[in-house]
DNA sequence: TTGATTGCAAATGCTTTGCAGCCGC
DNA sequence: GCGGCTGCAAAGCATTTGCAATCAA
């Protein structure tokens, strides 16, 4: 699909001694063109739909891989069960998920860096990871209320 | 237990047409008296500590019965997943989950109304529900190492 | 009495794992 | 060729649900 995208992730790959294969390749396709969070299932399908035959469990085989390398990213999002994916951005985000239309919006602040900070200065605590998600109604769905 | 307590819980149940029953009590002395999260498993185990014999279906419903009351709050800790239960304190919060000793530390302060406040005036968003969770080391690991 | 609630057991949904064969290196 | 990866199927967990018996009101 993208040359550009598939070289970050083989050199992602290979500097930490894994193999660059087809389902690899077939997930990062699918992420890069994911407009938003995609569930596992949701993966599974785009793959198929570029004409991959992947299994299930090799998917979330690569998921947590990347995650592990720090390329993609988990949530848990609403009251799913399911996990959702997307790229590790490098700019801090959280999640703003309707529950009437259940939209997610990503939201782009400095909220969870000033929150880091926060924390490390007033109590010591050293921030690995924030996960931040607000549930409630957008601004469509109250003014349609 | 404490009778207050149940007082507590007694008008919570029958203002909304729901029974006053013995696994109620006993789940709701448990959350009373618990000093931080439990998981389903744990209330359960400490229902039978005090002599009731509950099934674990009812500890479900019961939990979630007490959630849609706004009696109890489940919140995803760390990398477990099972869900962790808590009364629901009227002051918000939020939670530092420690990577390496495992603690769970409530942390109270303005931030999580900041949120609230930041969002509903900046973008409209009418906030339901915040879950913050962040993951780190806590200042006493940190110091250890 | 009467219907909400429980216990029991089976089912569900997401995720993980064991293993034999395959394929990237 | 070697060893990491994959597909397949089965297992694992947390949680939910159907249903008959039970118990609060």
């Amino acid at each position: 699909m993208d040359d550009v995208h598939q070289t970050e992730l083989d050199a992602a790959l290979r500097e930490h001694g894994h193999r660059v294969t087809q389902p690899r390749r077939a997930v990062w396709d699918v992420l890069q063109s994911a407009e938003g969070h995609l569930t596992v299932e949701q993966v599974l399908a785009r793959t198929a739909t570029l004409g991959h035959d992947i299994d299930l469990a090799s998917v979330y085989r690569t998921l947590a891989l990347f995650e592990e390398l720090g390329l993609a990213r988990a949530s848990r999002l609403g009251d799913s069960d399911a996990s959702h994916w997307e790229l590790a951005h490098p700019d801090e985000h959280f999640h703003l998920v309707c529950e009437v239309c259940g939209e997610v919006d990503h939201h782009v602040g400095s909220l969870v860096s000033s929150i880091r900070g926060h924390l490390d200065e007033g109590h010591g605590f050293e921030a690995t990871r924030i996960e931040l998600v607000v549930s409630g109604r957008c601004a469509r769905c109250r003014s349609a209320a």
